[in-house]
DNA sequence: TTGCTCCTCACGTCACGTGAGGTGGC
DNA sequence: TTGCTCCTCACGTCACGTGAGGTGGC
């Protein structure tokens, strides 16, 4: 496969394995992991059998890679959340043809619960990573005090 | 050994593994890795061999469970910053002895170099924190508008 | 043919989890 | 003796890393 192997399979410009994960910057083995877990299913494929991913692929990746680093969830946890989001965007596709209101209701309030509960935790992490650059702003001075006796050049400090 | 096992063993107050743990929210396991890692030695030790740790052998622990939490280190990235602030430690304990300026001058140096450094690593985490934060609000504007139109009871909406 | 990307096994690694089997003091 | 904590192996697990060996289009 050439390296411009999508940019004219279709005209939907999806991308092979390689380069989505060049610019997600993880490895081809992470993708197919997250195929493997039912976290990520790329939405083309060539007549051999090469995955391709779509637009829309590349960004559910971005998000679980958000959950991942940035939250450090595992990707049970992060399976759970994508799960609530799918099942949201489902109601919305199925819009047109008018859903019970008890199930919208019961789809949104799921939906709220996980989004109150993910900002309680996004604002605990904020907090702690906080407490921890107080720590290390003290140290700092502390440190700044043993190099002034030191005589360490000032042009050395950082503020 | 019984639960008061290191209560009064010495007069030095040292804990026995489990309380160690329990307190830290870890496992015992946890701890025997650690010390097979050279994170963490244990202060004491019975004659039968139990594993007897000081107060600053928890605060030690404390703070390798915050890199690891709070940071989302490695365990060879935290056995680095633990060595730096060692060696400092080490200086500061050996001031008596008035060791060369130039001595001290290169490990305050390390020290400030990877203080600066881990505080820009956590105000880029709290940037990170505070965009994925972002996201949530407004996904939570979403759904309650949503919500709104299906009527969904105003008592259920968190703020 | 050479060079590139892709494929599927499949074993290795890191940071532990989880018994298995045994010891020692209340 | 029973119940508790401790000990040392040692195999299992999660989230990939890293070749091994092979295919297909420029």
């Amino acid at each position: 496969m050439g390296t411009g192997m999508s940019e004219h399979a279709g005209h939907e410009s999806l991308l092979g394995i390689g380069e989505v994960a060049r610019r997600a910057g993880v490895t081809t083995r992470t993708l197919r992991y997250y195929q493997e877990m039912g976290l990520l299913q790329p939405s083309g494929a060539t007549q051999r059998g090469n995955r391709l991913y779509s637009v829309l692929d590349v960004e559910r990746l971005q998000h679980i890679l958000e959950l991942r680093d940035v939250m450090g969830f595992d990707l049970e946890r992060i399976r759970l959340i994508l799960h609530t989001e799918d099942r949201l965007a489902e109601l919305r596709a199925e819009a047109q043809r008018q859903p019970p209101v008890s199930r919208r209701r019961e789809m949104i309030r799921e939906a709220m619960d996980l989004n109150t509960r993910l900002q309680a935790e996004v604002n605990e992490k904020i907090g702690l990573l906080q407490g921890y650059l107080a720590e290390l702003q003290a140290k700092a001075h502390r440190y700044r005090e043993v190099a002034d006796e030191v005589g360490l050049d000032p042009s050395d400090m950082r503020r």
